[in-house]
DNA sequence: CAGAATGATGAGAAAAACTCATCTATCGAG
DNA sequence: CTCGATAGATGAGTTTTTCTCATCATTCTG
């Protein structure tokens, strides 16, 4: 037996709490600011407090108002979603994904074009983000998450493990400091991403080097900084090899050692449990699941 | 621009759903069954598909029904947490507390008779889980987290960490096995917890012991299991000191090497963040604090 | 200070929700 | 197999809720 509010008024609440305003509200809903004032009372009454305050012409919510818009945004958020999912037409050939930023830019991007030209009539709508997201709440289709692969009621599927290798500026190699064994990267400055310290210590320890206190070490807070740290010649960073391929391949990058070092870490696609794939998400997924299969070198296309 | 469904329709399709009868959710809804009729049906032609399966005399709910029924129930939980959350008195004397199910029996069940001796008017109503919980769509208004402490969203106090010790049954004293020094252990079965496997090894890292293959070894899936298994004398368990001493009191496990590893966890109790107190759980946190502070012996009441 | 804009309020109109009567289908008892 | 009981569907009419309109108060603007 459940206790809810009206949820009319909650609607209409929602409303008038996002635009700050009666009036405004009652364009929204196709009603006058009267009914929008109306109907606010009638919530105000059931809930014992008042949720706007009006002591002057426009209405502001009070910290009671403003802790309740915050759940009952969340929870339309959900009833939208859902209603979405089910009325959602499966031929639609609109496809919204949502992807790290790292992968994005380093190795979506590039193949876009490849995409597009296998099916011209489906259109992706990316978005970058870190983290997980709320599948519940979000209007997003289909996601890329790097991690470990545990992630609970969630569809996954692998995409291609990280494999780290050292990465610097060919600069650092011309200069008196050689880099021949790893051992000499002790002269060199390492950089670390902030909370990824233990994975230039497990890459040492398998290149057999025991312990290394290097000259020094540069902390940046993610893997494209890094990355771009040591293509500046500030010092020798671990990145995936694939994604960076393009800078080794221009020789703005160098790999001093091919010595890989699995993090135990990878892509993944991922999307709401159960849910119906559109068209348009079937034909990203195979398209994602070939490229990844077909093409393990990570080769990319010349830029255009 | 939100586009949701008729919210009323909603409700009832929820009690109907929940019910799987037409006739019960009248009831719930102080309404004829012809009502609840109508209600559906206003939405299934919202949605254009049908959430119910009409095929035998009693309701069934069709896949599209079930689906769209988690969502709705989701959203209402959090509507009527927040509405509950906005009229609750702040006077109110229940506090629903929410407790890993190892600190629940070992700390705070011998404490609850302490605190309801200084509270009586308070009623504390507990619920044993473990894992993290959604403070947005559960009644309870603390609870008692294990873990890093980082958790986003929450209010989060510190209580106490954790501390491991070895533990072990004092037959294995009595042996012809000694335990005089860590290096003994390599003749013992070492009990480790499923999903903490590397406690051990640091455990003997920090005793001084460089490497040490042990007789045997025995997986428990959660701490109080390997206590369990150790108190059997099924070989040696790292286990919290402070949980145990109840046991180590009593002679029933005997700590051979007091040597204590720190784990970098703690319990710490956590409740929503901006949440305005009750005069209940201002006491219970007060209480539990001070017990804590007050306390780091561990010192356990006579159980009644 | 006048005029415009925002919201409150009460009464009546419009719309939505509900009931009742009636109908159909299924299930179970005899 | 038949008949009564039960669960739900449906349409018409009634009740309740919601909305509009007219009017008023307040406050911001020029």
């Amino acid at each position: 037996m459940r206790h809810l509010p009206p949820l009319n008024a909650l609607r209409v609440f929602e409303s008038a709490a996002r635009h700050r305003s009666f009036a405004e509200a009652g364009k929204e809903l196709f009603v006058t600011s009267s009914a929008v004032s109306h109907q606010v009372k009638t919530l105000e009454e059931y809930l014992g407090l008042s949720l706007f305050d009006r002591s002057r012409r426009t209405v502001t919510l009070t910290p009671a108002g403003e802790q309740y818009l915050t759940s009952v945004r969340h929870a339309f958020d959900e009833i939208e979603m859902a209603t979405q999912r089910l009325t959602a037409n499966q031929e639609s050939n609109v496809v919204k994904i949502s992807v790290a930023p790292n992968f994005l830019t380093r190795w979506l991007m590039p193949r876009m074009a490849r995409f597009q030209a296998l099916y011209p009539d489906i259109e992706l709508e990316i978005n970058a983000s870190m983290g997980l997201l709320d599948f519940d709440r979000t209007s997003s289709d289909m996601a890329v998450y790097f991690g470990s692969g545990e992630w609970d009621d969630i569809e996954v599927h692998f995409l291609r493990k990280v494999m780290l290798v050292p990465v610097c500026s060919p600069r650092l190699l011309d200069a008196e400091l050689p880099l021949e064994k790893p051992e000499d990267l002790a002269k060199h400055t390492l950089i670390y991403v902030s909370k990824r310290k233990w994975e230039w210590e497990n890459w040492l320890q398998q290149a057999g080097v025991d312990f290394i206190s290097a000259r020094g070490s540069l902390q940046m807070s993610s893997g494209q900084l890094a990355t771009a740290a040591a293509q500046e010649g500030l010092g020798v960073a671990l990145a995936d090899s694939t994604l960076t391929s393009r800078e080794i391949k221009s020789g703005k990058l160098v790999v001093p050692f091919d010595i890989q070092l699995d993090t135990h870490r990878a892509f993944y696609l991922v999307y709401r449990k159960q849910r119906p794939l559109t068209i348009g998400m079937k034909a990203f997924k195979e398209w994602l699941m070939s490229e990844m299969r077909g093409n393990e070198s990570g080769e990319i296309p010349e830029a255009s």
